[in-house]
RNA sequence: GCCUCUGUAGCUCAGUCGGUAGAGCAGUGGACUGAAAAUCCACGUGUCGGUGGUUCGAUUCCGCCCGGAGGCA
């Protein structure tokens, strides 16, 4: 069976990939799916930077609004999606465009990871970190070195998160990361891909951009938004969100609006930092500075990457 | 004008009973496979406000000057 050609869109936030797509998609028959771990929720629109009715442009998007803030997601959900996704653009003729900055989802899809159907319990999960918090996050990684010893080879006895994760895999299925690894290598992606990754040669100007989106959001209604979803019960994808959070104080009249905005500014610079560590690493990406004087002849030569 | 407190890393501050200094935050780099806009790791030289003095040696003690906060007039 062919592989289907797909063209990826990376970068940090506020680097113009929902601009790109749209424009690429028009000019290629294309049909987008997003790869954002926040713009699947209903309403979490201003804060995310959900793209508008107009900003598509006509252009069909995948993956975008159609979840609940009260229900969690996850990487293997998402990955089953957009794979049938892309398919089913493909099936009709159409190019799929993959856009996000979501850089686990990203690997997902790109890599092919083989998840398992079933291998994840609240339960199970919550009882691991309640013992990492008595026996200490070292005592489980000593478990996890026992059936899966390079896995905890590789985590840092502090980091809970994965060390709990990669033993209530084990627990709930016996199997092991180092495993599912393996089955995703032997699963090469049915996909050609044209990778492309947006940057900024000077991180000053991306910082800027994103100060004053930030400026934007808050003008076109982003405490409102907010005021919104104070006090609901949040999925715990949606909770961590950049954006309500740390507006939220000022919501409780614990500090000045002034000082939530400079926090809020400067998350998004820190998760843009973060964005760019994870994408620098893939080799398989074509970068474009998106910062150069001539826009037009950066916008010719993803074009032309993406077509050839 | 007088009195008291204060001036140390980009910010908030600790500290040196005199031997040129260290935390948190920020910043930078890295990691990342079922919560990922999350989570974890690494990296700390700065005329210790300025200038004189005491001293073998001053950011530390003393004088003066400059800046900030408060009090008394």
């Amino acid at each position: 069976m062919d592989r289907i050609k797909l063209i990826v869109i990376a970068g940090p936030t506020a680097s113009g990939k929902t601009a790109l797509a749209v424009r690429l998609a028009q000019a290629l028959h294309g049909e987008v799916v997003s790869a954002d771990s926040m713009q699947i929720y209903k309403g979490m629109d201003i804060a995310t930077a959900k793209p508008t009715a107009a900003e598509m442009d006509g252009i069909p998007h995948y993956l975008l609004d159609f979840l609940n803030p009260s229900e969690s997601f996850s990487v293997a959900r998402y990955a089953k999606l957009a794979r049938e996704a892309i398919r089913e653009i493909a099936s009709r003729g159409k190019q799929p465009i993959l856009a996000g900055g979501t850089g686990l989802y990203l690997n997902a899809v790109t890599q092919n990871i083989q998840f398992l159907d079933q291998s994840g319990d609240p339960q199970v999960r919550d009882r691991l970190f309640r013992e990492a918090g008595q026996e200490g996050s070292g005592a489980l990684l000593a478990r996890l070195q026992r059936v899966d010893p390079q896995t905890a080879g590789r985590l840092h006895p502090n980091d809970v998160t994965r060390i709990v994760r990669a033993l209530e895999l084990y627990e709930t299925t016996g199997q092991t990361i180092t495993a599912q690894n393996e089955r995703s290598r032997l699963a090469p992606p049915p996909y050609e891909l044209r990778y492309i990754g947006l940057y900024f040669a000077d991180r000053q100007k991306l910082y800027d951009r994103i100060n004053r989106r930030v400026d934007e959001m808050l003008a076109r209604g982003l405490v409102e938004e907010a005021r919104r979803f104070y006090g609901d019960r949040m999925g715990n994808t949606a909770v961590q969100a950049i954006g309500y959070k740390e507006l939220t104080p000022y919501l409780e009249g614990k500090c000045t609006l002034e000082d939530a905005v400079e926090k809020l500014k400067r998350e998004t610079r820190r998760y843009a930092k973060r964005q760019m560590t994870w994408f620098r690493r893939l080799g398989e990406i074509r970068w474009f500075a998106v910062d150069e004087e001539d826009g037009k002849q950066v916008y010719l030569d993803i074009l032309s990457y993406a077509k050839s």
